[in-house]
DNA sequence: TGTAATGTTTACCAATCGGTCAAATTATCC
DNA sequence: GGATAATTTGACCGATTGGTAAACATTACA
């Protein structure tokens, strides 16, 4: 007889783990691609390579799937922004966290595609983490920000818009993909393009946010 | 016996113009919150007000209803950067550039949602756009922008990036609203959000684009 | 090695999907 | 007002959806 689902968060096996990964590996592929509701379980099964029943064996449902995706993404998701040092140097640190997140623009887009697309749909599974961990996070950055600004290592603006604008510049080129490659032509869209944006992004952002003729 | 639906594109009752449009408001409204594979014909049919297969007398299938959706969609879309102007003051064009797509994140959020879902999920019905039109278009302000910083009226900059920025910046507040209001919270996250983002991405570009003191 | 726990599959379910059909209703025009 | 064309609807179709039941296979462990 099986038992019990919840006696498998007790202690877990070498192929539950391997099977979570091998599923988890498979939604990402499918959510990321599709959102949740246009993805399907037998998508995700297909892609996982065994079969439906199985799949709900290790998770009872697609939200469930859903909900672990995200909950194992989001910290990983969240590391450059953590990363932002307060003690560091201003301009420094500013243009390693866009490098830092350009990395990840490029490294891992299902990541990015998987909240864009929850997040464009309006974020029903991920509304707490926003309000929570996510704000949280930001307002603490958003007051180192605001220090460099008031003591005038950078010009005078508002922390939160910068942060972001900094995501969504970024994110675009794992987000809006296809549509870069499509306007930048086969010419100019290789792997460089992630090159030519850091140069870009780094000019724009550090050009902007100089302090130098703005307000005493 | 009702009549090959080919007939209907001869001439148009007053019926259907409005019927039609009642539509693709409605689908404008599904497809924008949940992408195609998401939304269901019967979505649209509530939202519109009108049994399914009258909906189907209308627009033959799903993808008829999207596409002439994204056909009437995309004109006024790409409308501000149209008004791109090359005879005009390089820092006034970009900042009211700026402005325009701020004011239609915050009009016309759906549109700018359809769009960022459809990108999103790789552009299946819209490659030719992209790579035609859009392509085109951009092209063209491309030069325009490149011949700026040629002759010293702005930073040298790769002019396809910084149109980029300008878009995911803007597209951020339509398409990550509920991100930025959860970021914000309820003290800041009420209509003004719009001229802060307004200023502080006017004081950006400005900024980061102004020719003073790069290379000679 | 036996056996209990764990893992996998086949067959299936009700609900929903995109779409059709024919009958009924309404608008148009002479 | 009557004929004809345009519009609307309820009933229905096969395919797909998320999910279940139970038989079957495999693993872990004493």
């Amino acid at each position: 007889m099986t038992i019990p689902r919840a006696a498998k968060t007790l202690r877990r096996t070498r192929i539950q783990e391997e099977k979570e990964e091998q599923i988890l590996e498979a939604a990402l592929d499918v959510f990321s691609a599709s959102g949740f509701r246009g993805s399907t379980i037998d998508q995700i099964a297909e892609v996982a390579g065994m079969s439906k029943p199985n799949l709900l064996y290790y998770f009872r449902t697609k939200e469930a799937m859903h909900r672990a995706l995200i909950d194992r993404v989001l910290y990983t998701w969240l590391e450059p922004l953590r990363a932002f040092d307060a003690d560091g140097n201003p301009e420094e640190e500013i243009r390693s966290y866009i490098r830092r997140k350009l990395e990840m623009a490029r490294d891992f887009p299902r990541e990015s595609r998987l909240f864009a697309n929850e997040v464009l749909q309006g974020a029903p599974h991920i509304e707490d983490e926003l309000k929570g961990p996510l704000k949280e996070l930001v307002d603490e950055k958003a007051e180192v920000i605001r220090a460099w600004a008031k003591s005038g290592k950078i010009v005078k603006c508002d922390p939160y818009h910068l942060i972001f604008s900094i995501w969504s510049t970024t994110q675009h080129y794992a987000d809006f993909d296809v549509q870069v490659r499509a306007v930048l032509g086969q010419d100019h869209a290789g792997e460089g393009r992630f090159e030519d944006a850091a140069r870009f992004l780094e000019q724009l952002f550090i050009g902007g946010l100089r302090p130098d003729r703005s307000e005493s």
